[in-house]
DNA sequence: TTTAATTTTGCTTATTAGGCAAAATTAGCT
DNA sequence: AGCTAATTTTGCCTAATAAGCAAAATTAAA
């Protein structure tokens, strides 16, 4: 038996006193009504109406029955409207995930506008440079560079992340500008060690990559570190276009060998992607985010 | 969709955190909980598990969802449980009807035992000598003179009704005994009026009835005042044997005729009925309230 | 990478609600 | 008091939907 159907018919015949009307404003026939009502009554064991042709009337028991049952369904009924409100305005905790040095330098200057753009989004953000899978952590969204990975997950590509070697012109004073991709082999390096590993310097010619890393001056998983040592003249370092970029416009940093062809992957298509998972009913909260950053990070695209 | 079904199904795997051992506690196959489940997203537009095939964790809003609804199931097994309750022990108002005289004399001296025995039925007892029936009127049971009404109604024959011609013996010096039916004529009457008219006076001789009613020195539908007048000798009185029973044992009224078929009524079967409704679920306060008068007033009787 | 537990899907069967018409019930009318 | 008309209930059929089973798909863990 559909016993919130038999609940829903008895509230109806109990609010209009007739099968009937409850009837038509279900828009069934009287006797779905009838039966549904004997149905919730026999599975209860009880008599929650007085019946009489013209008239009916509640039940003593039936009248407790009734102000108990009206009040639940009133209760389920705002449930389901505070999901369909849920699934319609974006609302609830946002988690982010994102690379440590993205999330600092390009994240982290847009949310403010996020923030009173959807007041009732709550953001919590991990930056982190351990890859964590959007099934396993309770993440709704994450940014990691790398290619796209399994099907079940959005990836929407942000941005390049090309890596070009760069250094402080101290360094490069001191130490010598490179001409060759070769010659780095024998410059002091600052590498980033990746979960998988330091990063090495790949430098490619005639279809053919070659590992030209130079002597490791130090090795590290924070950027912001490797980053003041290069600054300091310390070495080379390889380092995403869009990290460097402000001191290549100071000139704190000088791109090196940018005829030349390098990066830290064999992969051509390094870039910066955003995943989410792609669920039967998107959610609003996350759906808002994705536009967001599409529109400051990809301005003129449209999202797939 | 029967959404009681689905957000039960729900719960449950909310609950254990598999889709497996939420259908063995309800023993259907995995499957059926897998469609409730999906159709109550789909019906709500959203998703409120975060599937795996390992684990089977909530989302956001099915976690608000989640302590909504199960607070919800858990409000109507209460209400459900409080009906069954009320069907399995005496409990609640009781709404008894009965004749003046017969609730004054006979059913009041019982009640305060019946209280006491049934502390939670609450007894509202209304004693009028008008006829109400027991669909019109929000009555439990009647007690009523008379004979058995519609099928509807449950009649229990509870007493005898007999109505006898009585006299104090102060009348009887005063205007003779009489020795004869058709001597009643002359006599001075005490007639109780019911909804119907005066009572008349039935004498029966050779199977034909007579009526053989005295000049009328009282009428009344207030049969205390009529036997206040038949102990000051104002007048014959045909009353219910039951009812001036107390008077005849002292002395104060003396039965007239008792060789005679006296009547107020052409019926044979003159008797004092218990009414109450047959409902599909018999109340239990009705019950015990049946059983109980059987028991006071029918000793070694079975009640049909 | 393979394995094994779990969920999902495709299909059929069984159950149950809907729908219509006729019968039964009864409040109100004359 | 009997009749009328509105209402509820019942019988029977159809349509919708949940259950049941087996196979396929998925994925956490070995």
């Amino acid at each position: 038996m559909d016993q919130l159907l038999a609940l829903k018919y008895f509230c109806k015949v109990a609010e209009t006193g007739s099968f009937t009307s409850a009837a038509k404003s279900f828009s069934v026939p009287p006797s779905s009504i009838s039966r549904r009502v004997s149905d919730l009554e026999a599975s209860l064991g009880t008599n929650l109406l007085k019946r009489s042709t013209r008239v009916v009337k509640l039940s003593e028991i039936g009248k407790i029955y009734f102000s108990q049952v009206s009040d639940i369904l009133l209760q389920l009924e705002q449930s389901n409207e505070s999901v369909r409100l849920y699934q319609s305005t974006p609302m609830g905790q946002l988690k982010i995930s994102s690379q440590v040095s993205f999330g600092e330098q390009v994240l982290f200057p847009l949310l403010e506008e996020f923030r009173t753009r959807y007041p009732e989004i709550i953001l919590d953000i991990s930056l982190s440079d351990a890859l964590s899978s959007l099934s396993h952590d309770d993440v709704d969204v994450a940014i990691r560079g790398g290619y796209a990975p399994d099907e079940r997950v959005h990836a929407l590509r942000l941005m390049a992340n090309d890596f070009i070697p760069v250094a402080a012109p101290s360094y490069l004073r001191a130490s010598g500008t490179p001409e060759d991709g070769f010659q780095l082999r024998s410059h002091q390096g600052l590498f980033f060690r990746t979960p998988r590993g330091p990063s090495p310097w790949l430098y490619k010619q005639d279809d053919q990559w070659h590992d030209v890393s130079g002597h490791p001056a130090a090795i590290s998983n924070n950027a912001q570190w490797l980053k003041e040592l290069g600054l300091a003249g310390k070495g080379i370092m390889m380092a995403p276009r869009w990290w460097v970029d402000p001191f290549l416009q100071t000139g704190e940093l000088v791109e090196l060998l940018s005829e030349s062809v390098m990066s830290v992957n064999q992969d051509p298509d390094l870039a910066i992607y955003l995943l989410y998972q792609k669920p039967r009913y998107l959610v609003p909260k996350v759906k808002v985010f994705v536009d967001f950053l599409v529109e400051k990070l990809m301005p003129g695209t449209q999202i797939a």
